[in-house]
RNA sequence: GCGAGAGUGGUGAAAUUGGUAGACACGCCAGAUUUAGGAUCUGGUGCCUUCGGGUGUAAGGGUUCAAGUCCCUUCUCUCGCACCA
């Protein structure tokens, strides 16, 4: 596809690069003079560097956040726009498990290519903040926050039920880990994952739930990721009621968020894995139950949590008592209550839970109603009265001895204190959100500083931070739950921090891709610090981030992580607000351009050095932006980037006339004064493709112009500066200015010149267009009522007929109401 | 099932507070220019039409002088979660 372009957007492209890099345009310092409402922290979700370089869904928000930051440079904003590299992680480890190569090196590689081509698209970074998690000046700072976690009992080691990935020879996140069709598989490289008991380094981050949830609700981000946080956090209130059993021997302890529904509870249901199963069960459900227990064992997570099939379970043979009526109910075992949720062990309520219903519909175990459902709300009853479905909703009491008739959320308090009272349980809350699992038994990745003294674990002081990776001779993970490092026994044995002079061992786990991503904002603040992550002096300036953008993926793990960390970090005095992103944007993905997800098996990748090289970057940019709204999902269209491009190439032959010096005659003013208010709400709004639409009719006006006044042609190139910066700069250049247009005021539009003289009125018969005539702005209502009933064309539709009314929408419209 | 969001020309999409639906761009059509052009410029372009007009924003209903926009019902699609008691 040969481009139809005549401008040298290569060599104004190159130009500019040099100039704005030799003359660093972009570099920022804290000038105290600047009012902290004329600062901007504006920052886009950095990138991994992969092999394969950068992909067209990159320069999309980089795009957009450039934008905006130019725009408010030139608004008179100090702004700070900086960019990095999140670069540990697992490609470059299994590459060197690969080809023996050391993930330094591709590392390197990788990010020197995404920098060269982050630089070639023109963006206003501050490069002299350049950062990259993987250099040891930075994962210093990663090690020192997992101290401070550590001091504050927010990281503990526990041998639990993990996922485990044999492909990636590591274990896994929750958060990491999908549910397929095809059973869990790892959220990276989509490979089958199991449950294995091991020993890992764990997170608190449920200590932080509460905070993590209501702190969302300050927060400007779009509703859908803050539900899917909430969602993900899963904070469910009730009560843990015990119950005891029938032969005195001790009680099983229930959590339920419906305490009201307590009458209403005819048996009860422990996890397969619940402590108590083995204990309760008799004799003679003995065999039944180990069958049970085992199967459920074998089974993969799938099969237990597949919501198709039917409830299976077995009756242990033992009794509970209801606390509050005395009632004798069976406890039975089912793999559809999980041991890690609650506590393993739930009172069913047939009647109001679905789950429950199924259940007992299954087992033929009995069903009482203890809610009247409120007379409004539609439920399928049988014919004999009773309830053909579960009923989940709200409702008065019945069937409740003292407590008929209470609303249901009283009746949950109410019974709730009782139970208190009686000492058969208490309020309680719980949560999905599981602790982090931290550890990953990878190379390519944070040490994680500590030292095994025998039974003790001493931290490595923090003047020896950082523990550096040592090099290892095989990358590959020991598949026995140890790292590659746990084989360097030079590295591995040391002496003991602790100043004991005894021999300990080093821990060999290292850190999830995810903590170097959880601070690097903060480290840009003060990226060569090496006294403390970062200036306190310089996080006052800054923080918080004003504006987040990057795409959805990271809806729950990277930006739930590092809102936690965040927590901490405040806990302890680093920084000076609770939340670290005020402001979040998700940049739509890109589609191919048949609508469906890039990918290589497709063959619909584009690859933005291919568009530049043909279009150049300003072509790029602009386009990325006119596709749609930034949030929305959009289809690449190899079409209609031409549209932008000959936009961009008319701006240049337009440049190719004479200036003029002087008054523009009136109706060009009026157009660029409506395109200066246009694109200025629009870009400050962060919709640029309305922006766009509304420089290309402002250069389709002046095309059609004899002359080309300088007071018209100025001001257009500073609109585009912030869109197609290389070619602005250009621009400006040859209209006999210095550079850079980067630092150029941004032009006010006047506004009595964005309105027309005269407009067109619309005259409607009982709302249907039927004339129209045009008047000065601003004619009176009167006028305009006496000026539509005059018109000829309009007595037509109106003749015979009574007048009603007639509304009148000054420089609207006429609506004249005849029946 | 639950949660979030979206349905507008052939296509990507516009449309302050309800007030001319389809800006801008692609594509298409016509004209100009040109040796020629898939370059450039100008104009046209929702659909139907007996050229009066009719009709049109997923479907149906409602409120209103007036609805893409507000309310109700239904359908479709996308994303996320999914036996969380």
């Amino acid at each position: 596809m040969p481009p139809m372009s005549k401008y040298p957007f290569t060599d104004i492209e190159q130009k500019w690069q040099a100039y704005w890099e030799r003359e660093k345009t972009f570099r920022v310092t804290e000038d105290p003079s600047i009012p902290k409402e004329k600062r901007a922290y504006v920052l886009d979700m950095f990138p991994y560097p992969s092999a394969a370089g950068l992909h067209v869904g990159h320069p999309e928000g980089y795009t957009a956040t450039d934008i905006y930051c130019r725009y408010l440079r030139m608004n008179g904003y100090a702004v700070l726009h900086p960019m990095g590299f999140d670069s540990f992680g697992l490609p470059a480890e299994n590459y060197a498990i690969q080809t023996g190569t050391h993930p330094l090196e591709t590392t390197e590689r990788n990010i020197n290519r995404f920098r060269e081509q982050i630089k070639s698209l023109g963006f206003s970074y501050d490069w002299d903040r350049e950062v990259s998690t993987h250099d040891p000046d930075y994962y210093r700072w990663t090690q020192w926050i997992f101290l401070k976690l550590y001091e504050r009992g927010l990281a503990y080691v526990a041998e639990m039920p993990v996922w485990y990935c044999e492909a990636l020879g590591t274990v896994l996140a929750n958060e990491e880990v999908l549910t397929t069709p095809d059973g869990p598989r790892s959220e990276r490289g989509n490979h089958p994952v199991e449950r294995r008991p091991l020993r890992q380094w764990i997170l608190r981050i449920t200590e932080y739930a509460d905070r993590l949830l209501e702190d969302l609700d300050g927060l400007d981000w779009p509703e859908s990721i803050k539900a899917m946080q909430r969602n993900w956090i899963g904070r469910s209130e009730g009560a843990n009621v015990r119950f005891a059993l029938e032969d005195g021997s001790g009680d099983i302890e229930v959590f339920t968020t419906r305490p009201d529904t307590l009458f209403g509870a005819t048996y009860m249901v422990l996890a397969p894995e619940h402590a108590l199963v083995d204990r309760i069960t008799t004799a003679a459900q003995r065999a039944e139950v180990d069958a049970y227990v085992e199967q459920a064992r074998l089974k993969s997570d799938l099969e237990r949590t597949d919501l198709a099939k039917d409830k299976t379970g077995v009756f242990t043979g033992a009794y509970a008592i209801n606390p509050v009526n005395k009632a004798r109910v069976p406890v039975w075992i089912s793999d559809y209550i999980l041991v890690s949720y609650g506590t393993g062990a739930i009172m069913a309520v047939p009647a109001h839970d679905t789950r429950d219903w199924e259940f007992a519909v299954q087992f033929g175990l009995s069903i009482v109603q203890v809610v009247e459902p409120p007379a409004e709300v539609y439920v399928a009853h049988t014919e004999d009265g009773g309830l053909a479905e579960a009923f989940t909703g709200e409702g008065h009491a019945m069937n409740s001895g003292d407590f008929d008739g209470l609303q249901t959320a009283v009746f949950k308090q109410r019974i709730t204190e009782w139970l208190t009272e009686q000492g058969l349980g208490r309020k309680a809350v719980n949560y999905k959100l599981r602790d982090w699992i931290f550890s990953r038994q990878r190379y390519w990745g944070e040490p994680i500083p500590l030292v095994h003294c025998g039974e003790t674990i001493v931290p490595v002081p923090e003047e020896q931070l950082p523990l550096r990776l040592p090099d290892v001779q095989s990358y590959k993970p020991s598949g026995t739950g140890e790292s590659p490092l746990a084989k360097v026994e030079e590295w591995v044995v040391t002496g003991c921090p602790d100043g004991s002079g005894s021999m300990g061992r080093r821990e060999t786990n290292t850190m999830p891709q995810w903590a170097g991503s959880c601070w690097y904002y903060l480290r840009y603040l003060d990226p060569r610090n090496d006294r403390e992550l970062a200036g306190r002096d310089k996080i006052d300036y800054w923080m918080p981030v004003d504006l987040y953008v990057g795409g959805a993926e990271h809806a729950v793990l990277h930006l739930l992580y590092a809102r936690f960390w965040h927590k901490v970090l405040y806990d302890i005095g680093v920084v000076n607000t609770e939340e670290p992103f005020m402001r979040l944007i998700n940049q739509g993905m890109i589609l191919g351009e048949d609508g469906l997800r890039m990918s290589k098996s497709r063959g619909n990748v584009v690859n933005p050095d291919d568009v530049v090289s043909a279009y150049g970057a300003d072509t790029l940019r602009m386009f990325e932006m006119f596709l749609g709204p930034l949030e929305a999902e959009k289809p690449w269209s190899t079409g209609s980037i031409s549209g932008v491009h000959r936009f961009l190439d008319r701006a240049w032959r337009l440049a190719e006339r004479e200036l003029v010096e002087g008054e523009p005659p009136e109706h060009i003013l009026r157009v660029l004064h409506k395109t200066i208010k246009k694109v200025d709400h629009d870009t400050g709004r962060l919709e640029f493709n309305t922006a766009i639409a509304q420089l290309m009719i402002y250069i389709n006006e002046l095309y059609k112009e004899e002359t080309l006044f300088r007071a018209a042609w100025e001001p257009f190139i500073l609109l585009l500066a912030p869109y197609a910066p290389h070619l602005a700069e250009e621009l400006w250049e040859r209209a006999g200015n210095p550079p850079s247009v980067s630092m150029v005021a941004w032009p006010q539009w006047e506004e009595s010149l964005t309105r027309d003289e005269e407009v067109t009125v619309v005259v409607q018969v009982n709302g249907k267009v039927r004339a129209r005539i045009e008047l000065p702005t601003d004619t009176p209502e009167a006028e305009l009522r006496d000026r539509a009933l005059g018109l000829e064309r309009i007595a037509e539709f109106t003749a015979g007929k009574e007048l009603v009314k007639v509304i009148t929408v000054p420089n609207k419209l006429v609506n004249i109401v005849v029946r």
